[in-house]
DNA sequence: TATGAATGAGCCTTCATTCAT
DNA sequence: AATGAATGAAGGCTCATTCAT
């Protein structure tokens, strides 16, 4: 298997990254399998002879993206024991930004998780189970931790919890969905592949905002 | 109901009434315009004889629903003079959320922008400019009064409100684009029709997030 | 509608009669849509058009040959009331092999049956119901009325007069689907075409079957 | 099972048996190579490699067909000599019948037949020459005999021994073609796998048919 | 003004075949 | 001798668009 690397499986893996790309940029029904072939330099016939149908062929690439990309940007980004709970989310938010806006090979992993939420295909129940739902199980934890600090006990699953991930969630995805627009409002201003300073806004929002949201509950009376 | 009713207009009203649905429900790839004609009771030439083609046709759905859409849901929920930014904020968001999740006819205002910003057209720049750009000034605006009260100056374009804009917008689109996600994430719990709590959370967690932001600018060591 | 006659289902009707000639020549299977076309001098858009799709054009022909096919050859060929079994069986078996072989227009009806029967479509049930059955069930009567005249009284649906009439249908068939090995093995001295030829001899020989198989029910001892 | 045993014939054979199966299911031109390797087991360019195409393949199954066939249902049935016609007439048809519907192995050789008289291929020629025309003479002759029992003189070739061949062959090959239609139309009643009944059955009402015949020829009135 | 039949490009898929190894 | 990846023609179907009436 590994006498040849970069020949046996050359045509497969070709296909496997150039829909991964296609996929990515337009979501599965708009992609065609021309286009995917043209650019992995294939014939038409090789999807279905390696992958069955344009289908089997999402399928693999969504599930070599969802092993490639915990590991590649695992949400707490290897963060070490004892890290407080703002360290984590700030690691979290800057692991599902990279994701998602990463430009280096292979750059489509978010993209395409971004795409299943937008227009979700039949493969979206595998694509939650499988990666969303780990990563937002992670981010209401670490929602629970900052609350903790405020004094407040919830647990994941609970509904602060839950909306609170979500509007960090809603963030981060607009902020690629989003790129077109955000360009045409602020052509000059604004350089998302800044995503360092992105992280620091989003995570200081977030922070401030499972605050707020903590205090209303905590002490409705004060306010 | 006469002889001959204004049947031009009707023909053709029933076509934008239709397409707006439809472009709203799929977006303006995945529309087709044999369902559009179906669901208006037109033949399916109508479309090439009233509005040229398919993109003349959604030309004519946004222009209708931009000149609409204002004036239904306007940012400010037509609060009266003097109330404070929280309220204007709690107003903008309501309304932004109603825009897109309202079932009443015609819905589809917002869902229409959502789907652009999503999955842009070539006129995602006169959405811009001619709704996006006015719902995104006053947003800023009422950030920046939001600012005022911790003391901080200002002014709509600068990166502190436009990027805390963008995580209030990226929050409200989130909850209707993320919907079939959500729901598969709590299926049970959450009901995301529920538009009052949804105004509530959003409100909150973002008037946070702005008073975080704005704090960290100020003195990120005295707070 | 009638008022241009050869006009205005023009190309509608001509698919249906190209799909029935390729449909009967080929059968539902290696019929392919773009010969269809070609000789219907249509476009292949046209089929979706007019009848969604294959299945839906096959169909359309299914129907129209069921419901023309007994009008042209009914089962009794438009016999006199009173007429003898032998008669009727003779009419029933000439009647079965026009509209297997007549070479006029349109001249698919019994080869399309001939060809479900060989090779059955998921409409073969519908075919079964509305063309086979009930020439079957006039068959079987009318090879009961044979029996009778023999002294046994068989009803229809009973094991003799169902293989009995099985037999006398396999025979018609074999005629229309063996041609080619007919002709092969009797190169000079065997018109096919000749229906009444064939007519006589399958009616003779199918008579004398019933006979037989009659007799050795009715009296095992004496012979 | 030693280190080289005789592994080409293997392939080969596999591909062989494998192919006469998948031709008698679904005849040759729904037959697709790939399912034929899959049931050998086999390489799918080995098909390439040992029949040059799918052509080859067939012609190949077809001949080892024919020369199999003959040897293990000869159309006596290995009667012995001297048996009356009635019997050879009976060990020819259910001869027929086992080679159409026998289930053992290798089991497609009279599917084969039946499959190229439905759907004739370009060896239907050979077909007919190498195993058709040799059954068909065997059974005229035993026609003949029985006509010589009623008097009537007549030799293989003539019109009456020819078409009364034809009438028993269809009533065989009706049998197992039209099985769809036949339990469709008495679904509970029949079993087409009883082979004895269905040779009791063809056997008499061929007998019976072609007295009739014979009678008829001979004096019309008096009979 | 309005119709709806007709068009043809383009999509996904299947299949027998080829060829370097 | 045998493999299996790669090819490309052909299949059915969808869709926006056109045009004679």
């Amino acid at each position: 298997m590994e006498q040849h690397p970069n020949r046996e499986d050359d045509t497969k893996t070709r296909l496997l990254m150039a829909a991964g790309e296609v996929f990515a940029e337009r979501g599965y029904r708009s992609a065609t399998v021309r286009e995917i072939c043209r650019r992995a330099d294939a014939n038409i016939g090789a999807i279905n002879y390696h992958f069955r149908d344009k289908e089997g062929l999402y399928r693999k690439v969504l599930e070599y993206s969802l092993r490639l990309a915990i590991k590649k940007y695992p949400p707490d980004m290897n963060l070490k024991k004892g890290t407080g709970p703002e360290e984590k989310l700030r690691a979290f938010i800057r692991s599902f930004l990279l994701r998602m806006m990463a430009d280096g090979l292979p750059a489509w992993h978010g993209k395409l998780m971004a795409q299943e939420i937008a227009n979700p295909t039949s493969l979206i129940k595998q694509v939650i189970k499988r990666s969303i739902r780990p990563l937002n199980d992670y981010l209401e934890k670490t929602v629970c931790e900052l609350m903790e600090k405020e004094g407040i006990h919830k647990k994941p699953g609970d509904y602060e919890p839950f909306v609170c991930a979500m509007s960090i969630i809603g963030q981060c995805i607009h902020y690629f969905k989003g790129r077109p627009m955000i360009q045409a409002l602020c052509p000059e201003g604004f350089d998302d592949s800044d995503i360092d300073m992105l992280t620091d806004h989003i995570t200081n929002f977030s922070i401030g905002g499972i605050r707020a949201v903590t205090g209303k509950k905590r002490s409705p009376k004060i306010s």
